[in-house]
DNA sequence: CCGCGCATGTGAAATTTTTAACATGAGCTG
DNA sequence: CAGCTCATGTTAAAAATTTCACATGCGCGG
């Protein structure tokens, strides 16, 4: 386990990892090959071995891996092997839909308050949270240990979002919205956006046409 | 205008290039150079240069780039200078929040159909679209010339969606369920799950803890 | 119309990431 | 408990991607 940067595209593939690790799991699988995860993840199986051998040694020689240990492991590599509190900015049709989203905390990410500006949606209750006034924001972060921010605002009051969750005391942003964001060197900033998904297929399904 | 194999990684650049390039025309510029460009996008500017020499010479020497053409340029590129006719399998939360999601339609990608399972589902007006029962899909699919199909149903239902989506005609997928798919290798899959900027945004708070 | 400044496009170098190859060690069998 | 099998962890090679460096060529000013 030594400590060498870790590659982006590692951190994306162990996601992967344990997705397919936890369906093998409820399937009842308990030990799996490097090869046969590959194989499920369709990535290449050092890559696999390599991508593990950044955080430890996770596996038995001659066996492979248990899945149940593996998941624990991994887990704890990414520091998920915990709570981590969220506040979201912006309850809109994507923030309603992520605070009824099962996933997000099944995974580890339980959202603790939920923000917006707009009078009519104040006061909204989802999900037993209660939509505040973004002005409210810098007394509940601290009093209710939020660490991350999510960001599902319009694209044009994203930065406004994350200025004030960072004044807050949040560590890290997710952000929804197709807007660059400018923010302290130490706060980790991730964008989510599926557009490049949505070009993606258009533009594979032109290469398939090409091809033929 | 060589063609070569394009990295999955410019694709998705070439996104984030869009998006800031929209965002300076909104702001009326109407010329930028590779290098404020990367700046924006926080890549280098040989990337930028890079990633666009892969499908032709759209700057000008001593200049830089002429904005609105170059955003021309990269959506003609992508094959996103068009309407992608599309359905959607699953309307549930997401899947509503998709359907009224107006950067969808703005990038090019409209949801023409929607198919549900649930009998209380079916028949709901979402944005003018009815949503059916999947058992129509191989009927609608072809009369709406849809090409591109997008799965919101829970992970175990994925497959089977992604089974009559193809078997209706569609030539890609965009998948936002936590499950890998098999297809047939013509059918380009593209999988949209934050879950992986969850996981990273924790590994690079803990990065940031650890480097105090 | 020539020369200068500037930013592109590109070939070569550096770096990163992926893949292959294999030595190592766990577990099983007789 | 020796020998054998098998899949890991790791080292080395290969491939891909990113970055550097600069020649090329456009536009402008004199
Ligand atoms: N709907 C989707 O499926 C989807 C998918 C991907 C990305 N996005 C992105 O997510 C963001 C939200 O999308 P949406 O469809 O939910 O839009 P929306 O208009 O439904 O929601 C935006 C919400 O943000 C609130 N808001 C605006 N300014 C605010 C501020 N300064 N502080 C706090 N709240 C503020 C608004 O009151 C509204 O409730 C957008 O940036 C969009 O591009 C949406
Ligand atoms: N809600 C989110 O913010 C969010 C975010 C990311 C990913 N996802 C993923 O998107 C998917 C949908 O999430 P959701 O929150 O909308 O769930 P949901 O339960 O609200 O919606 C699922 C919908 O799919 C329908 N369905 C089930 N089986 C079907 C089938 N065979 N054919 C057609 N329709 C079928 C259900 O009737 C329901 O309407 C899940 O896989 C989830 O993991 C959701």
């Amino acid at each position: 386990m030594k400590s060498k940067r870790i590659p982006k595209a590692t951190i994306g593939r162990l996601a992967v990892y344990v997705q397919v690790l936890e369906s093998l799991r409820r399937d009842r699988v308990e030990v799996v090959s490097s090869e046969k995860l590959a194989q499920a993840c369709s990535v290449n199986s050092s890559q696999i071995r390599k991508d593990l051998a950044y955080f430890g040694e996770f596996g038995v020689r001659g066996v492979g891996y248990y899945i149940q240990e593996l998941i624990t492991s991994i887990k704890r590599s990414l520091g998920i092997d915990r709570v981590w509190n969220c506040a979201l900015v912006g309850v809109g049709n994507l923030g309603r839909a992520l605070m009824k989203h099962r996933d997000i905390p099944r995974k580890g990410f339980v959202i603790k308050a939920a923000f917006d500006c707009d009078p009519d949606r104040i006061g909204l209750v989802i999900k037993g949270i209660e939509v505040m006034c973004l002005s409210r924001i810098k007394e509940v972060v601290p009093s209710l240990d939020v660490e991350v921010g999510f960001i599902s605002t319009p694209p044009e009051r994203a930065q406004r979002a994350a200025n004030f969750l960072i004044e807050a005391g949040v560590r890290g942003i997710v952000t929804f919205a197709p807007a660059r964001l400018e923010v302290p060197a130490n706060i980790p900033v991730e964008y989510v956006d599926f557009s490049h998904h949505l070009y993606a297929v258009a533009f594979y399904i032109n290469q398939e046409a090409n091809k033929a």
